[in-house]
RNA sequence: CGGGGCGUAGCGUAGCUUGGUAGCGCGCUUGUUUCGGGUACAAGAGGUCGUGAGUUCAAAUCUCACCGCCCCGACCA
């Protein structure tokens, strides 16, 4: 490809509504250009990077096992109706009438689809397992697009789904996907780890988030140095101690604490109780019904923790206004001594405290000397703390950390969950019809592109790994008038490593080289070829790798050198 | 949706407080120059100042509404 036959349009100051790096280099770099918020058009250098990372995806889902189709982004309502999601993703489902007045949904991920697929086409046990894997895009109506592919409306996914007559056998699919994800973005040349995943409202043991490590993540992980434990904090638990059981016998007592509606404030004189002796208490609005949360005072709620017990993730924290019909004060003064009627969900580091302080419900006052399993009715245990650095490894004792990654893949055992709700049922060996067992894997296949460039860069621009480079090498002619020997060299360069199925692009702009260079930089091609008048008078052009050193190298050797940097640089 | 901020040429921005000729850098066009890391000089093109209403003799500037965009929070590949 010839440069000025393409579009490259460079920009040399970043539009002021990218904010992290990668974003900001995909726009100064020409490789996307936004439409509308979360919207972007992907330019011919941003479209073969993609492709690039399709292509790496399709050989390991491939050499997976799984087959890849190709399902409609239009989906009929009526399906997202059946299994419920119509109104549980209601929330991220874009939803359409056509003219005639039919709903539809945009694709958000294609469970529904694949899953009504299987229940038509597939019978027997002797046709299973299967997994079904597209490259598509998906569409979510982000409450907040942002970091410009990070988070869009519209974006590129590969979602793949399993099939299985067993537990056992869902398992093994399961473990196939996680060990192609490993090479996937190992492939990709980025940095990237499992970690176990909540498995929010559906449930399960099983999932992992394949993360890439970055400040600019919006996912915190727990991992533990030592043994190799990592988690999505949303899911993360540690061998923190419980709360210490003391001698029992202090009887509950309640006492005046006006004006104190603070964890903090109680930690004070005259009070001086410390925090991890206090129960703070929560009220959410779960389906609109009020549910109370009792966590120790030094510990936050992870929100998503309390999604998997209340069985939704539609809930907020309830207000001011609600909570004082329900239990007769304002925060600050809440507690569960004595509450009948409303769910209450208390964290298991509470179990078997005694001689705790809590909130009255009743403004101004607080309880001494709780002790929960006497005074206090608990719905259901559940492990609802934040693990929060430094907290020793609930495996090995260690000190665990938590850093800051970007989601780029996702692998899931769903179960029958769908399969039930949609009939997709087989003919087992003994004849008995059963739902299959199913799993789903998805990659956000744009998300990666950008994450790749959030991990490599400098300050000159993108860094890219050899295997998702948009070209490979960069050719750089410092003359480009047709009758030029610098001109002549590149284009019989040019020609020959791309007869070697090499993919350069042949700068052919009449611009000055300090442009051409700088733009090679910002965009980041591994690999450039330089050819100017000095070095050709002694029969040589350049050979550098982006971010690497400049060699000098005889004419005719080139392209047998460039085909071994190509070939020895991973990917 | 809650909180904060911003909309002036393709990009980055000044001007707005205190109303009166719309300015600068980059990019773009033409010419000269330069020719190994964003050359220099000159000439030029390019603007509904987000949209609409209001106040005023006069609005980029003041008021209101709407739209769009960005950041923090809830949602997720």
């Amino acid at each position: 490809m010839k440069w000025t036959k393409t579009l490259i349009p460079t920009l040399r100051e970043a539009p002021a509504d990218a904010e992290i790096l990668s974003h900001k280099l995909l726009l100064r770099a020409g490789l996307i250009r936004k439409l509308a918020g979360g919207v972007y058009t992907f330019l011919p250098l941003g479209l073969r990077a993609l492709r690039k990372v399709e292509q790496i995806i399709r050989q390991e889902m491939d050499r997976a096992g799984a087959v890849e189709v190709l399902m409609p982004s239009l989906q009929p309502a009526e399906l997202w109706q059946q299994t419920g999601r119509y109104e549980t993703a209601r929330a991220v489902l874009f939803r359409l009438k056509d003219n005639g007045g039919r709903e539809w949904v945009l694709s958000a991920t294609a469970e529904e689809v694949i899953t009504t697929l299987v229940a038509n086409e597939i019978n027997s046990y002797r046709q299973l397992p299967k997994n079904f894997y597209q490259v598509s895009g998906k569409f979510r109506d982000e409450i907040r697009p942002r970091f410009g592919l990070m988070r869009a409306k519209e974006f590129i996914m590969k979602d793949a789904y399993s099939f299985d007559t067993t537990d056992e056998g869902a398992m093994a699919s399961y473990q196939k996907m996680y060990d192609a994800y490993k090479r996937i973005f190992d492939r990709c040349g980025v940095q990237n780890f499992p970690v176990e995943a909540d498995t929010g409202v559906i449930g399960g043991s099983h999932s992992h988030e394949f993360m890439v490590p970055a400040d600019t993540g919006e996912n915190d992980v727990v991992f533990c140095e030592a043994c190799g434990y990592a988690a999505n904090v949303e899911k993360a638990t540690s061998g923190i101690p419980k709360t210490a059981t003391r001698e029992m016998g202090a009887t509950i007592e309640k006492f005046a604490t006006p004006g104190v509606v603070t964890i903090e404030a109680l930690t004070k004189a005259p009070f001086s109780v410390p925090a991890n002796r206090q129960i703070k208490t929560l009220v959410y609005v779960a389906d609109s019904k009020p549910v109370i949360v009792l966590i120790r005072g030094d510990d936050q709620l992870n929100e998503a923790k309390l999604a998997g017990v209340v069985g939704t993730t539609i809930f907020r924290a309830a207000t001011a206004e609600e909570i004082l019909p329900a239990l007769g004060a304002h925060p600050g003064s809440l507690g569960a001594v004595g509450v009948k009627g409303i769910g209450v969900y208390a964290d298991a580091r509470l179990n078997g405290a005694n001689e705790m302080t809590t909130g009255a419900n009743e403004d101004g006052f607080h309880w001494r000397n709780v002790s929960i399993e006497r005074d206090i009715t608990v719905t259901k245990w559940w492990d609802l703390r934040t693990v929060s650095p430094g907290e020793p490894c609930a495996k090995c004792g260690k000190p665990l950390k938590i850093r800051r990654a970007i989601e780029v893949g996702h692998v899931f055992k769903l179960g029958t969950k769908y399969s039930e709700a949609l009939n997709a049922t087989f003919l087992d060996e003994d004849g008995s019809r059963k739902p299959c067992v199913m799993g789903c894997y998805g990659i956000g296949v744009t998300r990666t592109l950008q994450a790749i460039i959030e991990q490599s860069n400098d300050k000159d621009g993108i860094v890219w790994p050899l295997a998702v480079a948009p070209y490979q090498v960069c050719i750089t002619p410092l003359n480009v008038t047709a009758d030029n020997t610098c001109m002549k060299h590149a284009e019989t360069i040019y020609a020959q490593l791309t007869a070697q199925g090499v993919e350069a692009i042949l700068d052919d702009r009449d611009e000055r080289p300090g442009v051409k260079f700088k733009d090679a930089d910002l965009v980041g091609f591994p690999i450039r070829v330089s050819i100017g008048e000095k070095s050709l008078a002694n029969g040589e052009v350049e050979i550098k790798p982006r971010g690497g050193a400049m060699t000098l190298v005889k004419v005719d050797e080139v392209v047998k050198k460039v085909l071994a940097l190509v070939n020895r640089i991973p990917g």
